[in-house]
DNA sequence: AGCCAATGTTGGCTCAACCAACGAAAAGGA
DNA sequence: TCCTTTTCGTTGGTTGAGCCAACATTGGCT
């Protein structure tokens, strides 16, 4: 038996891109799986949580606010909307637009969310300390602060 | 004009497992971009990198030590085969398997692959200082590392 | 009035990741 | 030696995130 046939090649694994698309799919994994828990899934938590910060909005501001596509802001709305969740009036300023609001049972969904998604934030973390954990999020603030304004 | 409707709500932005699959979207854009220049995609890096630095493999354990399922690594290396950048040849040791062989021109194409990707690190961590983006890569590194051995 | 921009919606597309099943072949245990 | 289990390559899927184009409706601007 060769020694170690799961080592990845060096040139792959220093590389930054590597390290972050190949932790984003722990992340992914790790969320998503938190999410079905409770019956949901990312787009959702995105929705419920820049309502609940932002109030009631359009959904192109919602799309805009929680880095989503306008199509795919539609059928998040539409599911969220189906379970209660949310609420979809006309706005009677701009009548192109739709002001999605918050429900309460919205709020309490969002409540479970916030729940099993920090237990997802502490599996990914797990080797760092605390420090080196808001370390790690500096950084990555100020670099995709970077991306997004570019 | 309202402020700033472009931000994203604290309770996601501030989550580790957002700011890691965000950054992957960018930093995959960004490989990818590169990759397409010369013609090639992420998989084939994968493969040709693993080749050439453990040499001749079965696909089995080209997909172990590049983080690949198997029917993805026969997808990539059919490709790499027509482009003529490795060679496959069954094993007289054992007729499950093909040794797969990077060829000349395989290296040359790795050689313009670590170029453009070179590039896309240096956009992806352009806000950072050398000593951080060495703290980025440590940190990452360690915590990938973790979820690989779990 | 006329033109351009924004909105919601539909319907698509790509790509990475992953899974199930299969026959062939090897490995290992009784 | 049989028999079971495992591994390998391969085929043929599925899912989900991130997109883009087009369209009709409506607003804003001049």
């Amino acid at each position: 038996m060769v020694a170690d046939m799961e080592q990845t090649p060096a040139r792959l694994a220093g590389k930054p891109t590597w390290l972050v698309t190949q932790l984003a799919v722990h992340a992914h994994r790790l969320s998503s799986e938190g999410f079905a828990e409770v019956g949901a899934r990312g787009y959702h938590y995105r929705i419920l949580s820049t309502l609940d910060e932002f109030g009631g909005s359009s959904q192109a501001d919602l799309g805009r606010r929680s880095n989503m596509d306008r199509s795919d802001v539609v059928a998040a709305v539409n599911q969220l909307a189906d379970l209660g969740f949310v609420e979809r009036t006309p706005d009677p300023a701009d009548r192109r637009r739709n002001i999605v609001t918050l429900t309460e049972a919205g709020a309490r969904q969002l409540d479970r969310l916030d729940e099993v998604l920090g237990r997802a934030q502490d599996e990914l973390l797990a080797p760092l300390a605390e420090e080196e954990r808001a370390t790690l999020v500096r950084l990555l603030t100020r670099t995709l602060e970077h991306h997004r304004n570019a």
